[in-house]
DNA sequence: TAGTATACCTTGATAAGCAAGGTATAGCAA
DNA sequence: TTGCTATACCTTGCTTATCAAGGTATACTA
């Protein structure tokens, strides 16, 4: 594999960067988000989500900010979020990923006969 | 991550047993397919190809055998190729990974807000 | 006062892929 | 005949991603 592995690889930072380009967010956050985008078919662990975000900062594609204080006034939990928002970079290295996704299904699809569209039968997350 | 991890592991494994499915073949070949099919642009190395179909064979969802020696008489290269077959529980499994890939997909699809079909400039392998 | 939910994080084990290397056979060209 | 290339099998060591598990701390709630 020469890029498949970061293929592989990318689906997890591709769907944080997509949770995020659809809204700043944090990592506790995220991962509700995910599972339950997924039906809890899918869960990520805090384990394997922080790292990423720290991977993506140091990468630049998503910058991090420590909340205000007042923000979180009246919530219960810790006093503190730390909130990620997608760069400019993050949203150009979002839709190579997703069009490296693609292209890889579209391997899979062609390669599994699976067709086009949605066959009956084949449910899929809505 | 519950059977994510497999998903993961499985885009391999699933690959090499759409493969196996559309007609029996051993090692070497099979990389070579999966680059021609893949359009090189991703490509699967012997290092990699070669554990895979010794742990579905372990598994049972493919069976190995050694071709007859005059099968390749008059071929150039070693007189020995290892051909594998699908199983009837390697069908089921193909079935089963095939299924998720789709459903992982469609979790993919819908946080990256990529429509069904196959929009104008989207390219895909074909 | 104790439990639960929120929110951050790290560590150690497991597993997959890759690059690189190794072995061997046979055709073909110099 | 000598050496290159293609075929065909395989293993080892490194890197990297994920997970399970644990740790810290805050604040609401029973």
């Amino acid at each position: 594999m020469t890029s498949e592995k970061e293929l592989m690889a990318a689906s997890t930072s591709l769907l944080v960067l997509a949770t995020l380009n659809a809204e700043p967010s944090y990592g506790y956050e995220i991962v509700k988000r995910l599972a339950q985008n997924a039906k809890d078919l899918f869960q990520w662990q805090e384990g394997t989500i922080y790292p990423v975000l720290h991977r993506l900062e140091h990468d630049g594609l998503v910058r991090a900010q420590w909340q205000d204080a007042e923000v979180t006034r009246g919530l219960k939990g810790p006093r503190r979020r730390k909130y990620y928002y997608i760069t400019a970079k993050g949203r150009r290295a979002l839709a190579d990923k997703t069009a490296q996704w693609n292209l890889f299904h579209s391997l899979v699809e062609k390669m599994t006969g699976v067709r086009h569209g949605q066959p009956a039968g084949k449910p899929a997350l809505r």
